[in-house]
RNA sequence: CGCGGGAUGGAGCAGUCUGGUAGCUCGUCGGGCUCAUAACCCGAAGGUCAUAGGUUCGAAUCCUAUUCCCGCAA
């Protein structure tokens, strides 16, 4: 049997496991990565590479980077010469022309990590934490126009546990889309894949999360809400509420029995308590601009001025 | 050289501009009061003020370099 000859489409961390799966699966002929290019980013704005670019160097992988792939001649002129089997895309963040589409023998197919038709979009697995489910998952879906609309051939539940985070999430599923990628590339081999188409009555959407979508809104968010938020923005923007007009990031709370009305913030034995929708939570782990996570105690000993919570 | 905040006893901070024997809140330990206490009172321990060099009679404080932590932005 020939082995599959296979183009992979990622950029960030979230694609490694991936990947390097499709690199070790003796099945897969890996022809080239294609990422998004390298630029600075992070504290003192160094340029770096994707990390997928950087796995391809390191294990010799040929690779093209663009953030425009539908208009890259080089690139469009490779996948069209290359006889390929395959395109294999996770975490690209750009949209992929029908003429794309179309190359491939098999197909063009996407990692999508939530139960799709739940959550087509930019932000599923954070958008599973803010609405508090108990379970997402992983689906393979064959690529079509229309963002996350493919018919899905693979489909995996995965849980998220009570102290689950978006930082838990995203490594549980990293590490699921490469186990994933695997038994697919089995099911091509066999040639028992199926698809289903998804079921439009059931569709839902998670867009691009905003920072300001982390603002914590005392008058409108109850306590289910604020404690999703933590765990749904964990990984970025991380919720918050302003200090004195300085951002205070918000890492833990929990319930107080003390009656504030939505919106009052008072300290009560070293303890910083706000009011919001339906009843009070104590602010317990936070973060002030410039510093380290702390207790509220502990903030609390070096502060000798009013505070106005926001 | 993207912008900015920070490093001071175990914790969170003040003191730095205007050099001159290290302070606050809390914690810890001991004692007291109390039916009792996250309460109150008394006392104690604990700091080479990130590192290296320089200026000075004298540096947490001024100058130079370095390391580390963090927020923004991307």
């Amino acid at each position: 049997m020939s082995k599959l000859r296979t183009v992979f489409l990622g950029t960030p961390d979230f694609s490694v496991p991936t990947l390097q799966a499709l690199f070790n699966n003796s099945s897969i002929d890996l022809l080239a990565c294609i990422s998004n290019p390298s630029k600075k980013r992070d504290r003192g704005q160094k340029i770096k590479n994707p990390p997928v670019i950087d796995f391809c160097i390191k294990n010799n992988i040929s690779y093209y980077q663009t953030d425009k792939i539908n208009k890259n001649e080089e690139i469009i002129s490779f996948l069209k010469n290359s006889k390929i089997d395959l395109i294999i895309v996770l975490a690209f963040s750009q949209f992929i022309s029908q003429e794309i589409l179309d190359f491939p023998r098999i197909g063009c197919f996407n990692i999508h990590t939530s139960l799709l038709p739940k959550y087509r979009g930019a932000a599923p697995i954070q958008y599973a934490l803010l609405n508090g489910d108990k379970k997402t998952g992983v689906s393979i879906q064959k690529m079509v126009k229309k963002m996350d609309a493919g018919d899905i051939c693979y489909s995996h539940e995965v849980d998220i546990d009570e102290n689950d985070n978006a930082i838990k999430m995203f490594e549980k599923l990293k590490n699921e889309a490469a186990i994933s990628i695997n038994k697919f590339i089995e099911l091509v081999n066999k040639d028992k894949l199926i698809f289903t188409k998804q079921d439009e009555s059931k569709v839902s959407f998670a867009p691009l999360i905003k920072k300001s979508d982390a603002k914590i809104d005392p008058l409108n968010h109850d306590f289910e809400n604020v404690l999703n938020m933590i765990k749904g923005y964990a990984a970025w923007p991380k919720s918050f509420l302003y200090i004195n007009k300085k951002i205070l990031k918000i890492h833990k709370i929990s319930k107080y029995s003390l009656h504030l009305d939505p919106g009052v913030f008072k300290i009560h034995m070293g303890q910083m308590l706000l009011g919001i929708k339906n009843g009070t939570i104590r602010l317990e782990i936070i973060q002030p601009e410039g510093k380290r996570q702390m207790t509220d105690a502990d903030f609390l000993n070096g502060i000798n001025k009013e505070i106005i919570i926001s």
